[in-house]
DNA sequence: CCGGATCCTAGATGATACTG
DNA sequence: CAGTATCATCTAGGATCCGG
């Protein structure tokens, strides 16, 4: 292929059962990993770790770990990351148009 | 959840290795079965006969079967599916600028 | 030519217990 | 608090054979 590859590329990253509600989280602000535990319900730990890393390696979050008793460990997203509110509220549009989601 | 469902609803349905592909393939015209297994690289035959059925479940493409000898079936995007093209393009060009795909 | 039916594999997801 | 480790499960994806 040639033309779709570009779509693919940019699907990946937003791919994956909870990122997009991961980056949705986000984008109202910076998120502890309790509270994005605690937000997204019946997400199991290992998926949201997992899924943390990989939208860090793709540049879409930062990871910012406090070295402080309790632990504290708060994620933001990067420019790029921002730059995904078009998309989504783009794709949140189009379902309230069409009613996707029940 | 309540605000994201209405993200994890949209992104579902382009959700899926090769859906962006068959919709971005389908917004530049009519396309036979053949023609869509084709165009897509390395896509296996049962995948793109189940996702073309999830699509058309979704309401994103029409399924029209000639009666004729040798068979004919061309897949069509519906009004909704066309409506995606906002959002390809977006994600498109989202990928261009921070080169997603290398 | 257009797929449906089957079987199979790998990765994604989930639940629970444990560590720095 | 913020994860990792481990085990079980679930599902998308792929290959092949067969029928309309």
């Amino acid at each position: 292929m040639d033309c779709d590859c570009s779509i693919i590329g940019s699907i990946n990253i937003i791919s994956g059962k909870w990122k997009p509600v991961i980056i949705w989280m986000l984008l109202s602000g910076p998120r502890r990993f309790g509270e994005l535990h605690k937000g997204i319900q019946g997400i199991a730990l290992k998926v949201l770790s997992r899924h943390l890393k990989e939208l860090e390696a793709d540049g879409i979050i930062n990871r910012k770990v406090y070295a402080e008793v309790p632990p504290r460990v708060e994620y933001t997203l990067t420019e790029k990351g921002m730059s995904l509110n078009d998309v989504m509220q783009l794709l949140v549009e189009w379902d309230k148009k069409y009613k996707v989601t029940k």
